[in-house]
DNA sequence: GCTTGTACTTACCTGGAGGTAACTAATGAA
DNA sequence: TTCATTAGTTACCTCCAGGTAAGTACAAGC
């Protein structure tokens, strides 16, 4: 079995970090992983140009307001979006990807790579595990 | 600003798949995120021996019982981990880190790194978001 | 005959994600 | 005067992750 990683170093890495600090890389991942965050991230990086929020609703298919604006809300307090509101009627915010989410991303993108490549073989093993585990089921 | 990714091909890429299959790669990758499936990929990794429920259940400290079995569930429907039964009393239950899910570590490895490397730079745009948003809160 | 150990399952509860729909402030246009 | 526009906010609802606590089956050991 090809073992690239040491995890055992790997772990004791991750112990190195304070309790905190462990519990705020956990926050980011996870954040990273809600339902509209990678794909406003992915709109803004792909647009290469500050977008209003409106131009952004449109290109995120399918997202509330809500949602948008408190996706927003983290991803600036994380320092990965800027927001910039202008003093006008009607109102113009206007909201840039930064180059800490540009790194970011160019990591997130080879896992999605992976999956989208490898998809035929989740849907192999859900196959396989949806045919053959009913029969370890209890009969009542 | 830096920009080695092409986005717009990445994101034809993704709506290239079925909406089934895009669906599916969003799960998979959401479903890493949950709050102990990298862990627990992570102490069979590190193990690289199969594990007993029990011992997995120790070193994944802080879980409970049914949030292992769930994750442990999924992951195994999903082709990441196998699950070996042997029939004894008391029983005997052996999980193991497949081949696929290995593949998956490296490619989660980089990212996880990259975040505790930049914790600070998380920290400091927590400050300063902290700091400065609540003077454009309204007042009552 | 009662306890112990293992790997669960089940019932019950809480918190938070995320959806819909309606409300808001400010101003230029009709 | 009334409407449209923009970027929200708020109330209300549902679903699900995840926690605790207790129950289950079976046999070996005291």
């Amino acid at each position: 079995m090809k073992k690239s990683i040491d995890w055992a170093e790997a772990n004791a890495a991750c112990e190195a970090l304070t309790e905190q600090q462990d519990s705020l890389t956990r926050d980011i991942v996870t954040r990273l992983a809600e339902k509209w965050t990678l794909w406003a991230l992915a709109e803004l990086a792909e647009a290469d140009a500050p977008l209003r929020f409106s131009r952004l609703m449109e290109r995120v298919e399918g997202v509330s307001q809500k949602s948008l604006t408190k996706v927003l809300r983290q991803l600036e307090r994380d320092g990965l979006v800027t927001r910039a509101v202008f003093a006008e009627v009607p109102p113009r915010v206007e909201y840039a990807i930064t180059d800490l989410a540009l790194e970011m991303l160019e990591l997130v993108h080879p896992l999605w790579q992976w999956t989208t490549v490898n998809i035929a073989k989740f849907e192999a093993a859900h196959a396989t595990y949806d045919h053959e585990v009913p029969a370890r089921v209890k009969r009542a």
